[in-house]
DNA sequence: TGAGTATTGTTATATTATAACAATCGACTT
DNA sequence: AAGTCGATTGTTATAATATAACAATACTCA
């Protein structure tokens, strides 16, 4: 069990109720599955892998085949609903959806909790040294990983 | 054809040389598999996947199974002279071999040239925006990706 | 209603990575 | 030189992640 430090239930709505309005916004259908696997993605807190999303779908009676969670996936990555952290293989709600931006995350490496981190001066120092080299920078994959303040904690009182 | 910025050959030596003199340092084995597959590596100047290491060791008699590719990876990264580039599931040489450093990189999305680049003011951010956060940093994973030089050279002129 | 596009269903397969246990090798001891 | 022990490699099987290709259905808008 993961300790509740916020009204989770109300921030996936958030989430959803941003979800809603940036596809209507621009023309995106946000059906039915797509709708359920952002849902599912944010009530787990923590990255999801992409069969582990399919299994909870399938649950639900939507098809069970690997396109259907893939094909959700990237709907909701290229709207930017969703981040997905490479070095896990797995996918995490994006708590900025309306504020286009990058992914920089901090993962615990015992409780696999997810921390998004805000970035602009570390941005601006990227883009500049990647102008120092003549690269023209179009994504960042900024993941970090190490121990949360929790887990430091309960290192230290065992 | 790539374009030989340098003299690869005389870099593939050099990180081989650091290489025997590290794993000697260490009372490590670098063994005969072990050490193709860096020099594989290094030479593809590209990172390279496990399976196409694999494939080009299999050419040269040694066992053809996945294991064998990945125990020998599992070694060069636990030494680390190589990294993993975990946005592309590949492999690279590590240029800095001997000095422990993370792999901050960037990637050109046209040619997939990749550059490892100097990083002391960002890796001081990164920790400190960590421990801002009660965060204690252990990896850094930095994959930035977009047009390198040449690429943006060779668009320009279509 | 019909035509055309977007979405989903379905089957098959590609790609990346690991588990588990047996055989062999190397380094050191006696 | 033979014995021992840990590290390395061989071998088989399978897990985990992701995509291709084409058919069926749903949605949109004229």
């Amino acid at each position: 069990m993961v300790a509740d430090h916020h009204n989770h239930n109300a921030c996936i709505q958030q989430a959803l109720a941003t979800a809603e309005t940036l596809c209507l916004q621009q023309g995106q259908r946000l059906t039915k599955v797509r709708r359920r696997a952002l849902e599912l993605i944010w009530e787990s807190h923590r990255p999801l892998g992409a069969y582990q999303l399919l299994a909870k779908l399938a649950e639900e009676g939507f098809n069970s085949a690997p396109p259907t969670v893939y094909r959700a996936l990237d709907f909701l990555l290229a709207a930017g609903l969703i981040h997905k952290v490479e070095s896990m293989n797995a996918y995490l709600g994006c708590a900025h959806a309306d504020k286009p931006h990058k992914g920089y995350f901090l993962i615990c490496d015992l409780c696999h909790n997810v921390m998004e981190f805000d970035y602009q001066d570390i941005h601006a120092s990227l883009v500049s040294k990647a102008q120092q080299q003549g690269f023209e920078l179009r994504s960042e994959t900024i993941e970090l990983t190490g121990l949360c303040q929790d887990c430091q904690t309960q290192q230290g009182a065992q």
